[in-house]
RNA sequence: GUGGGUGUAGCUCAGGUGGUUAGAGCGCCAGAUUGUGGUUCUGGAGGUCGCGGGUUCAAGUCCCGUUACCCACCCCA
């Protein structure tokens, strides 16, 4: 009789294991990402998690190639699994455009995998909850694309606590255009958004030994960030520093219409910022970014990102696809949240418990218990008769807000005990009023009155 | 991928210069009159000291390797 070797229970570097305690918050955040998007319009769309490695591959950087996860199906093909939302987008709208109709607006949610280094907040499979109009270029998908990050931060929570950095990349050209750096964009680019990182010195450094910018040049670029003051001041600002390109000039006024566009809809002022450094590593944005940050914590980095891009599926079809779209940063959020005390600790989904006591009285807690479900709660009955005191203190530790006291003496009298465990009291009542007086506490605060 | 740091009970950590049965707090389990929870009291379970080698009479404590996590770079959500 030699025991079986156990196999040591561990998950992979850069995975996780998700616990009632934060997989109940993380739904719930879904879930408000998902209605936000739909009351705006947005569909749902889902596509395979595995593609074959030609389509993924299509962008072409050899670091993503380096984080793919991508191995030999079992029918002998090359797949890989997906590093984000936009390539499997780009590829489903090639792949049945004729049937979408344009303008076409989806959300998408789902994980994705990159085998980088991990770090805190950088898991190797994490989540994006995209969103994205295609066929349109008009700057009113822009302002709604704002809208919604707004919106999302709002009913996050973060009411009057984040703030949006808005720039058109087209501005950025047009500057680098009167600098005679048009042809080193993207290094110079991804120099500046490091900006609020690492300072401006540092940022001149990189640009220097990046893209071989002059200390003239790279103060140029520079210039931009310099500009302070009110939307409407900075705007005006620009003007003279775009100079006579044409590039700039439409940039500025696709700013000019998303900060009305966002005014009109009653976004306050504070809410959003212009912010010229602003400039996103991807270099596929061409006009709109958006970047969001928590005033409460700053440091965490951009928690909701996006911009314009002019044509997303040039690899897969002819079709020109213009679209603007943006990700929010769930495990990002999440962690801030955490961070900021807003969740709770509670591990159960059920608000109402009802301890099973009274050990012949087992039909009749089921009867009670699908009653209440058929009135609409979420009711959990514990599986096996236990001492009373034993299942409150399970009830108590998992936070269900109230129990159900039921035995003998009640059941034969259609009474029973309503106990509201987060404020310690109870009261006696019919079990014909129980569902509705149930309702009526959870409406309530939790906390303890009087 | 590069550089640095950390890894002791479920959790947070103690464990001078290597030396008998590795500790604490919290948590967990069980009791403290038979139907009432977060306090208190008593008792209890639980540790291959990340893993694998090596040095030594002797290693949690030294050396090497490895793995996971954390920080910076890179890149990004």
């Amino acid at each position: 009789m030699s025991k079986p070797k156990l196999i040591q229970p561990r998950t992979l570097k850069g995975f996780r294991d998700f616990p009632p305690a934060v997989a109940i918050p993380r739904e719930a955040l879904i879930e408000t990402a998902k209605a936000t998007y739909r009351s705006f319009g947005f569909s749902p769309i889902d596509t395979p998690v595995l593609e074959l490695t030609e389509i993924l591959l299509g962008k072409g950087s050899d670091e993503t190639d380096k984080q793919m996860y991508r191995f030999e199906d079992p029918g002998g093909r090359d797949v890989a699994m997906r590093f984000d939302l936009t390539i499997p987008f780009a590829r489903f709208v090639a792949q049945n455009a004729g049937e979408l109709g344009m303008p076409f607006k989806r959300y998408h949610v789902g994980p994705v995998w990159r085998g980088e280094n991990t770090q805190r907040g950088r898991y190797r499979e994490f989540l994006q909850c995209d969103f994205d109009t295609i066929g349109t270029e008009n700057v009113m998908a822009d302002t709604e694309c704002a809208l919604v990050i707004c919106e999302l931060f709002n009913r996050i929570g973060f009411t009057d606590r984040f703030t949006m950095h808005l720039n058109n990349r087209r501005v950025l050209s047009g500057v680098l255009e009167q600098l005679d750096l048009a042809d080193q964009a993207v290094p110079v680019l991804r120099a500046l958004d490091k900006l609020a990182k690492i300072g401006p010195e540092k940022v001149v450094e990189e640009m220097a030994r990046t893209a071989g910018a002059s200390a003239s040049q790279a103060d140029g670029v520079l210039a931009l960030a310099r500009l302070e003051g009110s939307n409407a001041k900075v705007l005006e600002a620009l003007g003279p520093i775009v100079g006579d390109s044409e590039l700039g000039r439409s940039g500025i006024e696709a700013l000019g219409a998303v900060l009305a566009g966002v005014a009109a809809a009653g976004v306050p002022e504070g809410r959003v910022r212009l912010d010229v450094s602003i400039a996103r590593g991807l270099d596929y944005y061409t006009g709109t970014v958006y970047e969001t940050f928590l005033d409460d914590l700053p440091g965490i980095g951009s928690c909701c990102s996006g911009g314009r891009y002019d044509d997303l599926a040039s690899l897969y079809t002819k079709e020109r696809l213009p679209g603007v779209g943006a990700s929010l940063g769930l495990d990002r959020v999440l962690a801030a949240m955490e961070e900021l005390g807003m969740l709770g600790s509670t591990t159960t989904t059920a608000a109402v418990f009802i301890p099973y006591f009274d050990k012949d009285r087992g039909a009749d807690y089921l009867r009670l218990a699908t009653e209440l479900r058929k009135a609409g709660l979420a009711v959990e009955l514990y599986p096996e008769p236990r001492k009373l005191g034993a299942q409150l203190k399970y009830a108590d530790r998992r936070g269900h807000r109230l129990a159900v006291i039921v035995g003998g003496d009640e059941f034969a009298q259609g009474t029973c005990q309503l106990k509201d465990l987060a404020r310690k009291t109870s009261e006696e009542l019919a079990q014909a009023d129980l569902a509705a007086a149930c309702a009526s506490v959870l409406a309530s605060q939790p906390t303890a009155g009087s």
